[in-house]
DNA sequence: GCAAATATATACCGATTGGTATAATTAAGC
DNA sequence: GCTTAATTATACCAATCGGTATATATTTGC
């Protein structure tokens, strides 16, 4: 890794729970210098403009979230234990202190839906990359005779998978409740639970 | 009303929209010049600083929210109804364009968790009086006899119909699907529907 | 309809915004 | 170790930020 690359990474990294908490229009380019202490010059010779600092920060932020996830997931051997994955991490999202500033998901998909298209872009593309990885677990799980057929629409139950958990993040980190997040991952369990 | 308040509120159904689509950092007081035509003393003279333009457009989005929602809820009679009136409401709520950029609750939480104390715990109790109102129907539905009561969490029910739909907007938002919205809220009214 | 009070417009404030040109410094290749 | 190329720092830009003092209109109460 080269010096540019080194720097870069570590603008990355110093950038993205700014850009996590403070959201796109609320860091500014001041806020990215005194966050890692370098200068103008330093991030405007690895980044186009903050745009791109900010893409990047996203990247990183949604990375970080989908290797926890994936690392223990593919502990799991059944298709169900996969699944309840997520509400088991997810019941103790806080502590386990992967994102400052709450889930970048939904942080990001509420500022720039109507003012950032190409944000826009990669989050939806997040959301529908999340939404086809569950839909295929439902529907391993389905082949493989954990989950009954006839009753299961693997889209809708992948859908309101991720709608709960968004849900739920925001209102425990709204609220400062961490238990509400644990309660509402109870109703996800269930949900999982009732497939088979 | 005087003239004044003529002013104010027309400043604040002008900037609703604004603020909703935009966020609170994203939306500058030259935004809220052109949105109402207004000069900036004329602001000024009926606000005390963007701050309390930002919260009264806040309330405005919730209240007309809120309004929609009751005038459904109460031509209800049993409580089972009441409750199902989200579902219902919600799967066309974009055609119901009740307020402009989504859900004022998910987007004002998502910007103010970190950054706006003041903003955030106006979130924060719109979100527990209505998970309050949530937790009403489902406990007198019990009393009802419509809902079995032994098998019935009415806290952890309301938090995840909350859940559930702030995060279906969420996703139908930033994906431009709405048909993924009415998906999810098929899952909302079978939770509902589970109840009894 | 006139005077006092109120509301709106104008012109300005210092601070900060994102961004750039260029100079100083540091790393990389031989 | 020296030269060249890449990287970082400095100093600056116009534009915009939220906010204010004051002047000009416009209501309002009598």
């Amino acid at each position: 890794m080269s010096k540019a690359e080194k720097t870069k990474q570590f603008i990355i990294e110093k950038t993205a729970p700014l850009f996590n908490m403070k959201g796109y229009s609320g860091t500014s380019m001041s806020d990215i210098t005194t966050a890692t202490g370098l200068t103008k010059g330093s991030i405007y010779g690895n980044f186009e403009n903050k745009d791109e600092v900010a893409i990047a920060a996203f990247k990183f932020n949604v990375k970080k979230l989908q290797d926890t996830f994936a690392r223990e997931i593919e502990k799991q051997t059944t298709f169900k234990d996969k699944l309840l994955v997520y509400p088991r991490l997810y019941s103790d999202y806080y502590h386990l202190r992967i994102t400052q500033g709450g889930c970048p998901i939904i942080n990001t998909a509420t500022e720039a839906d109507d003012t950032h298209p190409v944000l826009r872009k990669k989050v939806e593309n997040t959301i529908l990359g999340w939404k086809d990885k569950l839909v295929c677990f439902i529907e391993q799980g389905i082949s493989a005779g954990e989950f009954k057929a006839k009753d299961i629409d693997p889209e809708k139950t992948a859908l309101t998978i991720i709608a709960i958990i968004e849900g739920a993040i925001m209102i425990s980190k709204i609220t400062g409740n961490l238990s509400h997040l644990s309660t509402i991952m109870l109703s996800l369990n269930k949900i999982i639970e009732d497939l088979e």
